[in-house]
DNA sequence: ATAAAATGCTACCAGTTTGTAGTATTTAGC
DNA sequence: GCTAAATACTACAAACTGGTAGCATTTTAT
């Protein structure tokens, strides 16, 4: 019910460069405005990189800026690179095949419910997320 | 949007030993049933019984019962118990206080969403889940 | 060339969760 | 009383996540 730090930090990232969709942002930079442990957040940063999300550039002057427009970058997509491609819910009781001999009452509120919440994430770009 | 081992495991046992709502259940019994790692399922029976969902009788011919009636039993106190109920959403950045200038176009959907998952898990109990 | 400013990489540390092992304790049945 | 069958307790191991530290590499500015 709730994301990975590594979720929430990467969403933050990259919504907040999402402001300033074509400038270069610099690690520091973003640390200076997003708090994340600046180590961490370097990581993080070059996981997002290798994603496909942002590209990085080296040396002085480098930074980082998004490798594709961001009214084609999904949440769910990010959220995917993140926490892996299995977060998507089936069972409640974390059965892979339900082994209960006739399915529960859980199932169809469980899986319409969590369906719900992604098509949300699945249908929502970085650049849905400024035009409020 | 995933729960974690310990309390999947929870739903199962619980839900299975709703079946049998009565009877008195061993941790030999419901290992070969559930076939959740032997020792670890002792300790969470200790930790449920612990809980008040169930109560168990030591010695010979021992097991656990449930303590309260399983139509009082909602899906959401276990939850709470297994990994505490702080899961109410607020944000899905992580920010404890919104950071943003202005709330992002996320905000009402996310609470939303979850919204409806919690009023679903809070008011369905173990007696529920058998009633397909 | 050299220094500075940036990202990349590797290894380690700490805490939490999950799982294992062994022993202690309680109780029924004989 | 003694034994067997059950739960309770404690300690430890393994794996994962979050976080830290240091050095290597790349590139620009001078
Ligand atoms: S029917 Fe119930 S137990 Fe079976 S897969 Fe669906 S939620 Fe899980
Ligand atoms: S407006 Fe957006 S960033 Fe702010 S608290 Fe709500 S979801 Fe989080």
């Amino acid at each position: 019910m709730k994301f990975s730090k590594t979720t929430e930090y990467s969403l933050r990232i990259l919504s907040h460069m999402s402001l300033n969709e074509n400038e270069l942002h610099s690690a520091e930079g973003l640390y200076e405005h997003l708090k994340i442990p600046k180590k961490y957040l370097q990581r993080i940063l070059t996981d997002l990189a290798r994603s496909g999300f942002i590209q990085s550039i080296r040396g002085r002057n480098g930074g980082f800026s998004f490798a594709r427009s961001i009214d084609k970058i999904y949440l769910s997509e990010i959220i995917n690179a993140t926490e892996g491609f299995d977060w998507t819910p089936k069972c409640m009781f974390g059965f892979g095949e339900c082994a209960l001999d006739s399915p529960c009452k859980m199932h169809d509120l469980w899986v319409d419910a969590n369906q719900s919440m992604l098509t949300m994430l699945s249908s929502t770009t970085l650049a849905d997320l400024k035009s409020k």
